[in-house]
DNA sequence: ATGAAAGCGCTAACAT
DNA sequence: ATGTTAGCGCTTTCAT
């Protein structure tokens, strides 16, 4: 069914019907209201696509994430779309599984459905081909991983500054021994991580240990399999920062596994705070990631492109913020003796 | 930029370009390498919208959820994209936050965007209108909640026995005042539920009391103020059954944050199986919801449907699985000593 | 205030 | 094997 047979049914043009339907003023309002009876008895729904078609605009952005299943994801995924709604913009969602095929497949797709902008979470070092879309002016913003030399819009958090004050503060804790299991390795999160990493302890005067990097991949599994091989340590360092907290959560459950607990065993800090981390039996020190701030920011750059702004790219980075739970062995007195708040979060919500 | 500029800079008509793009077998190979060439050439990308109003098929499915945040949502989303785009389906994806007036915009949104068919996760026992959808042949498929009395293809688990047999667990554990926190009053999930839980413990000749059913929604803060109230009890309950595995951890969590553990003080039986239940410090026992099962059979459904199957209703029903951990303070002697299997979950992966 | 007509970019007969 | 033509269901001038 169609606007030209509501105009039929209607006795009117079907130009008409089209005004009515766009809430043109120039309608008078008994022909409007005879309009939409017609439309309500049938039940007509436009049809979207050739409005689209011939007015060159979908109103809908494609949202590229790595995995759904990793609750930071889920989180942006969550913002995104409820910004977008409230704007009267559709979300095309695509999950790439990390996978650089899948991915530029995945964008083709999107472009192919005219979406007026792309926002990508997950994008890799090696995906320059991102490059020849930006140039051709195409909106498009990188959230949480930047790609260095691309001059697209993006909106992260001081990545290495959060691993930096991460590792201090296990210094400060008195811990000389301390480790690191990676993110996925091309990535711009997993780079300047690990950077700030390094650099507190070269700064601090401690070597940096091969032995005591991990190989992970932002996952539970990756973080368990570092975990065990962490056990099988002849010396084992007595702290380990962990590239995201879905990847702190795996080596501590490793760690639980042998009978080995949470922070007696090693202090143990994670990167993100999602929700998993508060959870009481978990606390997990970790490094905020402000999930809706960031959202908010992506939308905002990704909307000024599409409503024509062409400027130099620009690059917002928030700052990163050190979340104290348990899992560092940190204890409120240590703070207190020290003449500093306690950080500790989680205040107890009350209803 | 359109498939005419590619034909006028091929030298060809513009339908042959068409069968270029459609991999049509009568053209030849002369001709349609010159076309790719040009295509190639100009980064041509075709538009969907424009084959998609002209072949009326968008090769593209709705699907609703109540909260992506919720991991039981985000994998059901994972399995339902992953099966899709494997299938040459794109998804359009809305988050309705529980909301009934957002969720029937969303579906109007999808309809004029003439998706093919839609997939509901998160349908409300008053969300009735879905009734009209369905006498018009238009396909969609309930995963998760259904609708008593409104013929549509679901895809549930059988919600009344895993409550039965997880309260049944309780009961044989030596628990003989068992709790309830609830989930979203208005679900069909939420009600099979609770009425498993009050079957088993009227069998079991153990009264319900009132005061010992919380309310919750299927969220982390529900539980944790169901937590609240519970330490409030002149007299508690042994034994506490959630509605779901977000909602058992916030009971934890408020339990925990006034210094009392579980299993100790309390049992704890979750719903759902998400990932977040095994992670060990919370080992969670909980009654599993098949999720990448419920999304392939679901996905069948609706790919039968929009193949053009009108059959009856098919509701299918997958067996709940009730996954035993520790919050239920079941100890694996326990077991032996009846001669039982261990249920136990989580083995060790090994790398 | 309303209608007629020309597109939007594609597919799908129908011709040749 | 290729071209011509008529839509798909809208919006948008341009008339009236």
């Amino acid at each position: 069914m169609n606007s030209r047979v509501i105009a039929q049914l209607a006795g009117v043009s079907q130009a008409t019907v089209s005004r009515v339907l766009n809430n043109r003023t120039n309608v008078s309002p008994q022909t409007r209201e005879r309009v939409l009876q017609v439309i309500e008895a049938l039940n007509y729904t436009p049809n979207v696509l050739a409005r689209s078609l011939a007015t060159r605009k979908t109103n809908t952005i494609g949202l590229v994430v790595a995995n759904i299943k990793n609750p930071f994801f889920a989180e942006i995924v969550e913002s995104i779309t409820n910004i977008a709604a409230s704007q009267g913009m559709n979300i095309i969602l695509c999950s790439t599984s990390q996978d650089h095929r899948l991915q530029r497949q995945h964008v083709r797709m999107l472009i192919e459905h005219r979406v007026q902008g792309i926002i990508m979470t997950s994008v890799m070092l090696d995906d320059s081909y991102i490059r020849t879309l930006v140039p051709n002016g195409f909106p498009v913003v990188l959230v949480n991983r930047y790609l260095p030399g691309v001059p697209a819009d993006s909106v992260v958090i001081d990545n290495y500054s959060g691993a930096y004050e991460a590792t201090r503060h296990f210094i400060r804790l008195g811990h000389a021994t301390v480790g690191y299991v990676r993110g996925v390795r091309n990535t711009s999160t997993n780079r300047d991580r690990e950077r700030g990493y390094r650099e507190a302890l070269n700064q601090a005067g401690i070597p940096v240990r091969r032995g005591w990097i991990f190989d992970g991949h932002y996952s539970w599994q990756g973080g368990y399999n570092a975990g065990l091989r962490f056990l099988r340590l002849r010396h084992r360092p007595t702290a380990m920062l962990c590239a995201d907290d879905l990847t702190a959560i795996g080596f501590i459950d490793a760690l639980y596994d042998r009978g080995l607990r949470v922070p007696d065993a090693v202090a143990v800090i994670g990167f993100d705070d999602v929700q998993e981390a508060s959870y009481r039996p978990i606390g997990l020190t970790t490094v905020r990631q402000p999930v809706t701030a960031m959202a908010e920011a992506a939308m905002r750059l990704l909307l000024d492109r599409i409503g024509g702004y062409c400027g130099d790219p620009r690059q917002i980075v928030l700052p990163a913020e050190l979340v104290i739970r348990k899992s560092c062995g940190a204890n409120p007195l240590w703070y207190l003796a020290r003449g500093e708040e306690t950080l500790v979060a989680d205040a107890v919500p009350v209803n």
